[in-house]
DNA sequence: CATGAATGAGTTTTCATTCAT
DNA sequence: TATGAATGAAAACTCATTCAT
């Protein structure tokens, strides 16, 4: 029998239970979300899922912030890869989108959960990440560029609940759009503010 | 005692339990929404409740599908009042985003529940019907007006989701945004596709 | 099949469940006292038990409420039984004595599971009420006697212990003692105060 | 590192699952007892604590073991700080009340616990060992003294029952007697018999 | 010996649904 | 048809106890 150090067991014990936290929600939803059916999917007791998380909910909320850390770094990711963003740019909406959209197609089955399923009142934090994190992108773009408005703190947040909300639900419906296309529409939306 | 046409007193039953539905729902949340609850507020006996609805879902459904109605002839009778909506004007994008804020704005609390609350998986017919109701009104501005794209259909959808769910948000986070603010903003980024 | 009104169909559930729980209290003591097992016992659903009672504690409560009022019942019967009682005849502290014990002789096993199983705070008022019965019957035999003390109060309350506590324990502990025997210790110490 | 004989460990070790037992009890009460929350708070683990203890009542007896000592303890100590004990004088009800009072005072937390909330059934002995104590020393004095009954071992049990139960309750419940007047109707009520 | 992670049967309670009346 | 008492499977969570290290 190999040996396994106690710091390493209780870690693997923990990754299981969330991995299968996360399977049992993608596979079976929100309403079928049970403790005892987590703790078959990690074949672990029900008690010892508790010895690592206070209630149900806070291993969702552990589920959630993963995901929105993962998203975080996918978008980070995809962005470093497009090279460095030019403030100044009207393409630089287009690579955020892109940037986007890249993040979230990686895990739609959990995507679809979170935005369809999770009663928001309980999770609002980490749901609204994906939020925080368009946010802070674009608000670097929006306020360096020439895009002026009568309130611009309003403009910066129109513009970030439209892009969230549109890429989501293009991921989640699969208008038949093609990816391209919703990229162009999405920078010209944003930039086309320009001439208003 | 006054004899009731059976008709007549199963539609009044069936009445009572849906507007009870929504009270509890609107009320108590979804989590919280219970047959027996429902009963209850109905005044009506479980076994009631259940000559009428094949089970809980059915129940829900029905509020929802309701709710839709309503919206839709919110929207109308907004726009009706409003005048005759001029296929040409730019002001269209403005007149219909209002319309659908009134609408939405009349029923906050059941509009919580909807988007954030209820399994969207199970209900997806009602939910969607605000985008159809919004996408038809758009749609005929959008291919009457001189808006080009590449791909018009594409950009029907982008523009029928963003005002759907910039409105509803604004409705929902009460983001310190004036009403008069949102309608600029939303007409603006409509319109300003066309110097794209 | 015989037609049960619905009142009384209720009521003989009620009673089958309080029946269920006191014979499950006596027969396994209370630590094995489950809302599951006294459901078994009475052949009924736990969902039932939850129709008529709250709680666990409820059920409890409600087995005390009807074993404390059952003592006062048969105290007074007793009471009734031996004639009159007059107030200045030191024989008085005897006959309550003697009631006091023909009262709790007939269940003790229930007295056994109030005295020593009940944790006592949650619980406190069914349980005193054998105090509170062998108070009121005594203060009106000590205001009327003659016996004085300093502190008149003090002598009522320790009378009123120890003719219960002593009362209870010769039940549950069957000291060899006659019931002859202990009644007479009993209104010897009461009355013998007189001479203090 | 210390080189510690595992005798000394060990018994450092029970002491310490001992003395967090009572701590839990007093401060917890029964129904928070728990074997992990004695491990947690004597710092040491579950299984150690099953090394030593079988099970979880025999931790319960332990502690009620070395309780019942401690109060034989003080009532010996009480009586001999008082001076002799001369069973002829009637004053020896009242100082050996008196000892017992201060021997039950100095730790009611925890009386409390053992007279209301633990379970009479499994831990029997020790509970009535305050009665063994309270009964050896009252029956030296009874039969030496003139009192005379039909039953004197009757009389001895009675009056051992009296004294304990009424002396626990007042600690328990401060009814407002003073301590001076507890003592005088005790003796009244132990002495009192010499007129019967 | 000591550990403490793991266990899993058991606890209280809920609620969608049924069915005899 | 309407009732509502009854159901019972299942949920969240606990805790005395074990055993591999």
């Amino acid at each position: 029998m190999r040996r396994v150090p106690q710091q390493a067991r209780s870690r693997a014990m923990v990754e299981r239970i969330i991995e299968a936290a996360r399977t049992v929600l993608v596979r079976d939803g929100y309403e079928s979300f049970t403790t005892n059916r987590v703790a078959d999917e990690a074949a672990v007791s029900p008690g010892s899922l508790y010895q690592y998380f206070p209630d149900k909910s806070a291993l969702v909320t552990e589920v959630m912030d993963r995901w929105s850390a993962e998203i975080s770094d996918r978008v980070a990711a995809s962005l470093a890869a497009t090279g460095p963003v030019d403030v100044k740019d009207p393409g630089t909406v287009r690579a955020i989108a892109d940037a986007l959209l890249t993040a979230i197609e990686s895990d739609a089955g959990l995507l679809r959960i979170v935005w369809e399923e999770l009663p928001a009142v309980r999770h609002r934090a980490a749901q609204h990440s994906l939020e925080n994190r368009v946010r802070e992108l674009l608000a670097v773009y929006l306020s360096a560029s020439g895009v002026t408005a009568r309130d611009p703190s309003a403009r910066a947040w129109v513009i970030v609940m439209a892009v969230e909300n549109v890429a989501v639900r293009w991921v989640l419906d699969q208008p038949g759009i093609s990816r391209e296309a919703l990229l162009d529409e999405l920078s010209a939306m944003a930039g086309g503010f320009g001439a208003s």
